[in-house]
DNA sequence: CTTGACAGTGAACAATTGTTTATCTATACA
DNA sequence: TGTATAGATAAACAATTGTTCACTGTCAAG
């Protein structure tokens, strides 16, 4: 099967903006709107990286009509359902008063969250779900109560903003291992120079990226 | 809301027959297309079908430019296209070096985000789009450069936090209107407390929520 | 050092495709 | 009886758009 790989940077980069095109605009880009999009001054430069896309058994395209193409390649996030871009939804917990949140247990669920993977930047493989912040103690970060973090299930890495089950409520920590000493977790606020031990509580995921509703 | 019946036959069938065309092509059908379709002896017959369904306000076009039909149109049985939640695609733009972001117009579009409508509480109606922050100007509300804003174009309430374009920058602001007063815009930053006339910049959209990658 | 794949410029060309103007037939309405 | 609307024809026109030919340059492999 064909993939990405067999393509060369910049062909990835034009059948992207083939697929993107079509996917906002439900219309095929003409030669000049890609060569446009791209700064070419030629249109030929377009011509020669259709070709090679066609050769590669990518696209297929018939001779001769405006804005037509056919997408022949398969991908491997194409076979889902819609078309519609990867996509992933999240379960939103609010309180969770105690141990993981596990598998599909939508137990705590109080709402779900859709974001596609590329906002993101993650691999669908991975677990993942989002939770509403509640506390202050990362305020110096940017990140405030009420607010949707989305969260992946791994082992954190020195710096990275951890959520941590401390007093029955979910905050965020930033996870602080310096070379030699225990790793624990520091609080983001000035008020409250919090820290605590690792090893006491419960590390439920590392923060990926903050949602708020204004 | 329009309905089938607004239409004469002939109508339908002619917008009927693109619709087809693009389901089963994947491309939009010509002028000419249509024409030998329906047995027209003159592509002006074809012409004058579409006229009558622009006027109606099923389809949209773009002069001059070929395979480019538009489905303004709202179908019953459109609504709900499969079971998974109402999502809406947001483009996003980087900078907006002058003007609004018009249309389909996805000319300096960055990226794409999806969230469902839940999440962000808005109508499908309004027209949305997401926005790369640049600049410092909202860190005391919390928002820092280089998060995604997502925005609706609508007009302002007092304390609306709106985009507006400064120095071909897009930046956050504040709205402020008190009664009796010029509406102004005041940036949320106590390094720079600078406030800006509302009628001489463009507003652009009101914020509905931010992400953030961590 | 040549060959081949990749990337791109430039200009001209031809086909497709959208648009306009003018003309004609019905049918319904008032 | 006139007038508006829907439907269709005809020919010419202009714009968009796809296509081709000739040529430049890079870079890695053989």
């Amino acid at each position: 099967m064909l993939t990405m790989e067999d393509l060369t940077i910049r062909q990835q980069e034009i059948l992207g903006y083939i697929l993107l095109h079509m996917r906002t605009n439900n219309t095929w880009p003409s030669f000049r709107e890609i060569q446009s999009h791209f700064g070419f001054k030629s249109t030929n430069a377009v011509m020669g990286h259709l070709r090679a896309l066609e050769k590669k058994g990518c696209i297929s395209r018939v001779p001769g009509q405006a804005r037509t193409f056919r997408i022949t390649m398969e991908f491997e996030d194409d076979k889902k359902p819609d078309k519609a871009i990867d996509l992933i939804e999240l379960p939103i917990y609010g309180n969770i008063a105690a141990g993981y949140p596990d598998g599909v247990e939508a137990s705590g669920e109080i709402g779900r969250l859709q974001v596609d993977i590329e906002t993101v930047g993650h691999h669908r493989s991975r677990h993942c779900f989002a939770l509403k912040v509640q506390g202050e103690s990362m305020v110096d970060a940017g990140i405030f109560d009420g607010d949707t973090v989305i969260l992946e299930q791994r082992p954190p890495k020195n710096n990275d903003i951890v959520a941590g089950l401390i007093d029955g409520e979910t905050t965020l920590k930033r996870f602080v291992k310096k070379s030699g000493c225990a790793p624990y977790l520091k609080a983001e606020n000035k008020l409250f120079p919090e820290l605590y031990p690792v090893a006491e509580l419960i590390i439920q995921g590392v923060a990926k990226a903050v949602v708020r509703d204004l």
